[in-house]
RNA sequence: GGCCCCGUCGUCUAGCGGUUAGGAUCCAUGGUUUUCAUCCAUGUUACAGGAGUUCAAUUCUCCUCGGGGUCACCA
């Protein structure tokens, strides 16, 4: 069984980088009938927070991305990280370290002066001594100082380390005890047994030290694909001051989960040329080893027509639903449908289409000036006048198809273009020079409200 | 700077030795539409550069250049 896991640490909420790898590991897992795990980061106490754990899951809610099982606390696992310490201390692959953080610090001006690598010198390796006074010691493991090691890699391949390179005994437990990042990482991917793991390529340099961490302890690395990181417009990772990189301002902007999803699944990944994913193709579709190498640059062009798409291809009642979060109950209103129908095709998020809803259903308070100018010319008054006598004397209207009658006969009768009348209605209906078909506005709004427009129109433009 | 990764239209990408280098988005133009949008059609734009290997390189190898990541008692 594959098992899979997304490990943030809550130091802020959740970005779409984040995000995408979540769904990645999300996918897999589903697409293999395995799990998905959640755990969280959070041995740093000084930098963590409750309220980011919680915009974290917020997120993941309304993405409807689940994770299976209990939600691991690395904060909750002390006891298990100090066993495995005090082992490797027992079995001599760790050791305890007496440097000072002053001498580290000397230690690694005088190597930046002799433009050597920074690293560990090894001064407590094998040091049997009597310990300095004043100074709490930390662990250090035990790395091999020479030779290769190789990461294998699901995207980017088998990729070679030299230990002398990049390893040196690196901390694995604070001066106060608390355990670091890349040994409780190993630890709690090998307990959770997880084996399939994906994550930024941000951490591919961290990957041969957990792999060390692996070796002292016996257990069986997992597998890693190691996914390209997304930049900003600037080709840089991208990070909390790239604007709306926090995932909840994507609903804050009226993007639904189906949009996001979809547009975060092909950024890095892709299926032949198919460009739609529905939740279910994602799932059956995703492979690991699709995912490109490089890295991409972010950018919402295509989340837009994403989302336009979407809105274009959501039923009715799906779509009243999801506008209910802008205060819009369309439910009881009958003409809901065409309403809807005309709407759909110009708006790109839902918070878009609810304006669009209000500028429609609500009497227009201001008119826009350009339109007025434009739109009202010599013997519009009168037009508008004579199709208001029509509506008047006509019996019940409903359809758009009876407006647009009575809007020909006008026409006929005045041997007018369909834009004499078309300009200054429009004005009149919506204030503005832009919407959808007159005939389903009239419909939508009703009659008594239709002629409240004209004859508020008219006021206005008689004097 | 050391180490590691990457390099196809502006952007997201397909390609896996032989293609008129494909799709999508964006942009432009035209058509449909009383307007706007949708929709349809058309068009501009890419293999970073240089050596090799090969009958043949976008594709394989090397170098250069460019970009990125990472070098903590952060994760």
């Amino acid at each position: 069984m594959i098992v899979t896991r997304f490990a943030p640490s809550p130091t802020g909420y959740l970005h779409i980088g984040g995000l995408r790898t979540a769904l990645f590991s999300y996918l897999w897992a589903k697409k293999n009938g395995g799990k998905f795990v959640l755990r969280i980061e959070d041995t740093d106490k000084a930098r963590n927070s409750q309220e980011a754990t919680d915009a974290i899951l917020e997120a993941f809610e309304w993405l409807g991305l689940e994770h299976d099982g209990d939600i691991i606390y690395q904060s909750q696992r002390d006891d298990i990280y100090k066993k495995y310490i005090d082992q490797l201390l027992d079995e001599g692959k760790a050791y305890k370290c007496y440097m000072s953080k002053e001498e580290l610090t000397e230690l690694r001006e005088t190597q930046m002066a002799n433009k050597e690598r920074t690293k560990y010198n090894g001064k407590y390796r094998d040091f049997d001594g009597t310990p300095p006074e004043g100074v709490e010691a930390v662990i250090r493991i035990k790395a091999p100082l020479t030779g290769e090691i190789i990461v294998k890699d699901g995207v980017k391949g088998d990729i070679s380390f030299q230990a002398e390179d990049i390893l040196d005994d690196f901390v694995i437990a604070r001066a106060d005890g608390a355990p670091t990042y890349n040994f409780v990482v190993a630890i709690d991917d090998a307990l959770m047994g997880i084996n399939e793991v994906i994550r930024g390529d941000d951490h591919l340099s961290n990957t041969p030290k957990q792999m060390v961490v692996y070796e002292a302890l016996g257990f069986e690395p997992p597998k890693f694909y190691h996914v390209p990181m997304i930049h900003n417009s600037a080709g840089k990772k991208l990070s909390k001051r790239d604007g709306a990189t926090d995932v909840m301002a994507y609903k804050e902007m009226g993007y639904t989960p189906a949009s996001l999803l979809n547009f975060l699944v092909r950024l890095g990944w892709s299926h032949g040329d198919q460009e739609i994913f529905s939740m279910d193709e994602m799932q059956n579709l995703f492979n690991p080893k699709d995912i490109n190498k490089s890295a991409s640059i972010y950018n919402t062009e295509k989340l837009d027509w994403l989302s336009a798409h979407y809105i274009k291809n959501t039923p009715n009642s799906e779509l009243a639903k999801q506008l209910e979060q802008y205060e819009l109950i369309l439910t009881s209103h009958d003409k809901k449908e065409i309403l809807l129908d005309e709407l759909k095709d110009r708006a790109k998020t839902l918070k878009e289409m609810a304006t669009l809803v209000k500028e429609i259903i609500e009497t227009p308070t201001s008119y826009d000036e350009k339109a007025v100018k434009k739109a009202f010319k010599e013997g519009s008054v009168e037009i508008l006048n004579a199709f208001g006598a029509k509506i008047t004397s006509a019996g019940e209207l409903h359809l758009p198809v009876d407006y647009h009658h009575l809007m020909e006969e006008v026409v006929n009768e005045m041997e007018i273009g369909f834009g004499k009348i078309g300009q200054p209605l429009r004005v009149a209906l919506l204030g503005k020079m832009t919407g959808p078909g007159l005939d389903s506005v009239m419909s939508i709004i009703g009659k008594d409200e239709t002629m409240l427009r004209i004859a508020n129109a008219i006021t206005l433009n008689s004097n």
